[in-house]
Order: C-alpha cells, then sequence, then structure tokens
DNA sequence: CTTTTGCGCTCCCCGCCGCGGAGTGCTAAA
DNA sequence: TTTAGCACTCCGCGGCGGGGAGCGCAAAAG
C-alpha cells in the first residue's frame, strides 16, 4: 500500500484548491478545470496558475485526467486525503435528529429494528443502506425447552444470549412424555446453562458416552434427542446478518450507467460475503470508517465507497451498520448519518433492556 | 378486454407461420422480417407471399412493426395465442427433474426450503424467482406455552397450524412463578387450542371481563399476560411472504437496457404489494398461469411475463411461485419448470407431515 | 383468386467529417 | 512567482451519405 499524503506536505493554498476542487467534482460529476476552478475559490489566482498547482497534486497521486485536455478527477487517494483532514462536517438539522429517533424508537422487536435502521439510512442519504446483525461470536445457551406437539414431535427452544430464541422441530424415534421432556430440559439446562453453543455441541457427544454405562435408557435416549436438536441448530441460520436496503437508489447515480458494474454490485450483495468482511474490518474501529474505491481491496467496490460505524449497547460492540454509494458522495453529509444513526441505534438496543 | 385470437380463426399457414415468427424472435430479440422467415419456415413461399400473411396478423393485432421498414414484434396478445394454442412445450430432460428433486430434498425448515427453491427457479430459468410463503388466511392456534426466562421475563410460544412456531418476549408487570405459568398455559390451551387466531385475539377480551368477578387474581393478570402475547402477535409479520431471487439475471436481457424501468421494477420488488396481488390472482388457477407484459395490469411489468403455478400440500392449496422475465422468454422451457418446481415442492412440504 | 416478381420508398445503423468548446502544457513576459 | 498568450488535444454533437433490411403496392404469372 503506497502512503496516503499528509495535510502538512501541501500548502495551505494547495490545500484549498484541491478541497474546492473535490466539492466541486462531488456537486456535478464533472471533471473540473482550472478556469472553474479561478472562478469560484476565492483566491484571486489566474487559470494557469492554479493549472500548475493542479499539475503538482496530480503528481502526488491526488487528481488525475480522465484524458489530456480534461479537467481533474479526484483519486481514491485523493478523496481519502479529502476526508480525513479537509472535510468540514455538516451540522445535523434538529428535524433530522428527530426523525432518526422517532424510525428507531424501539417499539419493536431487534430484527425490524435493524430492519428500519437500515431503511432509514437508505432513504435519508439516498444511496444503499446496510446493518450487520450482531454476530453472536459468543453464544451462550441460557436455557433449553421441550414442548411436546405429540408424542414424537417435539419442539425445541434454545434461549441464546438473554435475547435470541431458536426453535425447531424434531422427530423422535420414540414416545416421550412430556414428564420425560421436563427430566431431560432439566438435565441439560443443569449441566449446560451458560456454556458457550459450540462448546454444548461438542460435548454432547461425550456425555452421551458417560450416559450409556451409567444411567437409564430414557435418559439415553433424550441425549441422542438433544443432540439432534443441537446439530440441527449448527446447520442453521449461516448467513442472514446483513440487511441491505435502498439498493436501487444506486440505479440514480450517474456514474454507474454502466449495468454490469452494477450487477456485479448487486450480486455482491446477495453473496454477501465480501461486504461482510469488509464490514468486519470495521467493527473494531473508533467511530466513523470509510472505505473509498479501490482501497477496499473488493474490486466490486471499484468506485464505491462504505460509511461505516460500530454499535454498540451495554458498553459491547454489537455490529456495524452504514452506506454504500459512489466515491463521489456527499461525505459530510453522510458521515454524521451514519454515526447518529450507529449512536441511536446504540440507545434503542440499550432502552429494551 | 379485448377479445383474444382464438386458433381457429386463422388459416394453418397463417399459424404456422407466426409460430415460427414467434420462435424467431424469441431466440434471437431482433424484428423479423419476411425475408428470415421465407428462409426457415418449411413452406416454400416467396417474401411477398409472407409479407401479406404477416400484414393480416398485424391487422388482428398478433404483431406490429417498431417502425415501417422493420421486421415484426409479437404483441402481448400475439404471445397469448402463442402460449395457449401454438406452444410445444419442452421435455425436461432427467437430470434437471433430478438437480430439482436434490434441490427440494425435505431437508430442512420451511422458510429455507422456500428460498431454495426460489433461488433454484432463478438458477435454473436464468430469470427472477418468486415464491409466495402459505398465507395463513386461516391460523389455528395449536398450542401455548410460556417460559420463564427471569421472574418478569416470559417467552411466550405459539405453535400455529401444525407447522409454525412464533415465539416473543413479553415484560410483565408482576412475578410470575414456573407453576403459575403452567396454570396459565393449561387454561389457554384448554379453551383456546384449536381456535382460530383472530377469533381467539377477539374473545380473550370477553374472557378478562368473566374472569375479573369470578376467579382469583392471580389469574386475571395471567389471562391480562396473555393479551399482550397475542396483541404483539397482531402486529407481527405483516408480509414477508414473498421471496423473490435471481432479480440480477434480469439486468443480463438486452431489451431492459433501460435503467429507469429496471429500476422500477426492483423497487416493485421490494414493495412487493403489486406482485403480491398478481399471485394472489393465481392462486385459484387450475395449474400454470402466464400473465404476459401489459396484461397484467401493472405497468411495472410492461414488457415483462410472469409465469405461475400454485403448490399444495395435503390436497390444500399453500401458494404460488412462479417466473419473472421478459415477455421474449423461452416459455417452453419456462413453462414445465415452473410446473414440476410446485409439484416437488407440494411433495417436499407433504413429506414432512 | 393466389402467388410471385419487380420496384420504389422508408427507416435504421454506422462511419465520417468538421466544428465549437473546454481544457491543457509550455513559453515568454510582467 | 504569477500571468498572459498560444498552440494543441480531445470530447461531444450535428449533419451527411451510403448500405442494408424491410415494407407496400401494382402488375404479371399461375
Amino acid at each position: 500500500m503506497v502512503s496516503n499524503i499528509d495535510s502538512s506536505q501541501l500548502s495551505e493554498r494547495s490545500l484549498h484548491l484541491f478541497k474546492s476542487l473535490v466539492e466541486h467534482f462531488i456537486e456535478d460529476g464533472a471533471p473540473v478545470g482550472s478556469r472553474t476552478l479561478a472562478r469560484d475559490s476565492k483566491l484571486n489566482l489566474s487559470p494557469a496558475t492554479i493549472r500548475n498547482v493542479m499539475a503538482d497534486l496530480e503528481a502526488l497521486g491526488l487528481l488525475n485526467s480522465p484524458h489530456i485536455s480534461a479537467g481533474r478527477v479526484p483519486t481514491a487517494r485523493g478523496y481519502r486525503l479529502f476526508v480525513d483532514s479537509l472535510l468540514s462536517v455538516d451540522h445535523l438539522d434538529s428535524t433530522e435528529v428527530e426523525q432518526i429517533a422517532r424510525e428507531l424508537a424501539p417499539k419493536d422487536d431487534v430484527p425490524a429494528l435493524m430492519q428500519r435502521a437500515s431503511s432509514m439510512l437508505s432513504d435519508i442519504t439516498r444511496l444503499a443502506g446496510v446493518v450487520m446483525l450482531p454476530r453472536p461470536e459468543q453464544s451462550r445457551l441460557r436455557q433449553i425447552e421441550f414442548v411436546a406437539l405429540s408424542a414424537r414431535r417435539i419442539l425445541v427452544i434454545l434461549v441464546v444470549n438473554e435475547r435470541e430464541v431458536q426453535n425447531r422441530i424434531i422427530n423422535t424415534a420414540r414416545d416421550f412424555s412430556p414428564a420425560e421432556l421436563q427430566q431431560v430440559s432439566n438435565y441439560l439446562n443443569e449441566i449446560f446453562a451458560g456454556k458457550e453453543l459450540n462448546y454444548v455441541r461438542a460435548t454432547i457427544l461425550d456425555e452421551l458416552e458417560k450416559m450409556k454405562e451409567q444411567v437409564n435408557q430414557s435418559m439415553q435416549a433424550a441425549i441422542e434427542m438433544a443432540q439432534t436438536a443441537f446439530d440441527a441448530e449448527a446447520t442453521t441460520k449461516p448467513d442472514d446478518d446483513l440487511l441491505f436496503s435502498g439498493q436501487t437508489n444506486l440505479m440514480d447515480v450517474a456514474e454507474l450507467a454502466d449495468i454490469d458494474r452494477l450487477k456485479k454490485l448487486f450480486e455482491s450483495f446477495n453473496q454477501k460475503r465480501d461486504i461482510l468482511h469488509l464490514l468486519e474490518q470495521a467493527i473494531n474501529a473508533d467511530g466513523i470508517q470509510i472505505f473509498i474505491g479501490e482501497e477496499s481491496g473488493y474490486d466490486v467496490l471499484d468506485n464505491y465507497s462504505v460509511v461505516t460505524a460500530p454499535y454498540e449497547a451495554d458498553g459491547q460492540m454489537l455490529g456495524v451498520l452504514g452506506v454504500i454509494g459512489p466515491t463521489r458522495m456527499h461525505y459530510e453529509r453522510v458521515i454524521p448519518i451514519v454515526d447518529i444513526t450507529a449512536r441511536m441505534l446504540g440507545c434503542a438496543l440499550n432502552a429494551r433492556n
């Protein structure tokens, strides 16, 4: 990775012009030339002077021109400098903040809340929103219960991590009476409550061995049943842990009239893999993190930027949310929106202790 | 609605030529002219003759030309005649059937099965797949259970319609002991098991009244709790009942290079409303139903066709699945695929009694 | 009456040209 | 160091023209 440009390496004037250029480009999407820049930047300089400056900036890799006689366009590196050192972040007006707060009122269940966070992000920014759900890297079994649906069909309920409930139906080889089920769940709760799910899955086999000689046959069958339950659990929910919304907003941005690239992007939304990896990098960031174009390392994201922020509740990092749009996006607006959404989502999650 | 053309109104020759034209157009997507048709159709006719026939067909509204000196293209009405009377449906080769069967093996839970059905449809047809989930127009409560998470946090489990399990967590105003919970659930099961959910919701208020004077206070609180549980239920899951997949496949079809229309379509996938309405029309159809272009009545679907089939299990219609693609699609292939997928999905659902 | 031939005409597509506009780099002057 | 001047490049656009595909019509052929 080539070292980035530090703002101290450049003259005040260059920085000013550079900033002005980037802002201009973000506004119009057209390469900006020395004339316009001379007109707009308050410095009273002739186009010629500005051309010299721009040539320097291009040499540093902050700008380039699509072709020799066009204006200049920021490179990814240019955006980086802009975002890191030059950006003046918008102050959100209070009605917007209120809107966010209202949308994220902790009135319903967690998945719905996340969904709303995502669509709110996309609505407000007119870009694509994404929320990574709490990845329970540590899932502790809190409680397990069995409910008999009929003699051989049993509903298994796993309560995990205080919040989450999973249930599945298993068919058993023989009948179980409600009393037996109670007995089994008592037993399992006793030894496994509070343990990590993977540990439970791993241990349950050993446990089964121990049981074989020791206790009565009924118990043994019970353990087998539990094993089925946890096995099923293992194969479930591989990754519905990314909520997108507003993808269609990206179909408006002119720079991506290219339908093939857009298709690739949408496909990577569906696969989820790449985006997931990217967001995982952001979870330990201290607040807003921005991936600009090629920086991300995923070439589907060329010409796109991702603005993310982790969110937390109860002092614990839970996940990441953010926005995906063209590199040419209004960072000064998007950044505070993502930021405040992350905070408010955290609050909403706290509130529902 | 203008009356459709019946195949008996046309001469053998016209039909043959028309069929040939449609097939040709479906293959290439280019307007087809008299020359090509003369070459391809086995009838030994000169282009001029064919031009006359084509003029007739155009007069009937089966064809039209994009502009005066281009070839002809089928209209929606033309496609209608084609699929209703002229289409020779492909015989699926056995490896494909096997693939479908394999994908739909009833190995996991219902939602996952549906999801696989949808993505399989889109994979095989290279179009967009959609599955409408069983709309439980009639949800019977089978069983209700309470699990104490802590003294005041209670997990409510509703088993509905044999298959479906819903759970939610409610916070209570006062503590409940496990014994109490057991008592409450016994009571509720006794009076409400087998009843329709809406009925339960409606009745529970009355029940509450009756209770007020009659029984002990603990029971009353319990009923209040149950009410909370069912209320919450009412507000849940408004419509996650449509599963799309392979939308991106539609980005390949040339006729829809028009990004704006594509955007509108994708948005209507997200809203779900229109597509849902459309599929609901198909649920009582006897097998395959096809909506061609403007016929559907939804203008987002102009230039698109929807091929649907209802699926059933235990002799009961459960939902509809299908495929969305350009009107110019390979009906002879898509139709049997949708058909067999619907059947097999039904089987898979049956199998998991 | 049906089919074919012949012909003139329409319209699209594509490449070509030329031009104006925007912008650059360089050099020489302030 | 900045500015003015100038030659040059490249894009975008409109106009032009030719080739191709196809049509409709009318008259001839069957």
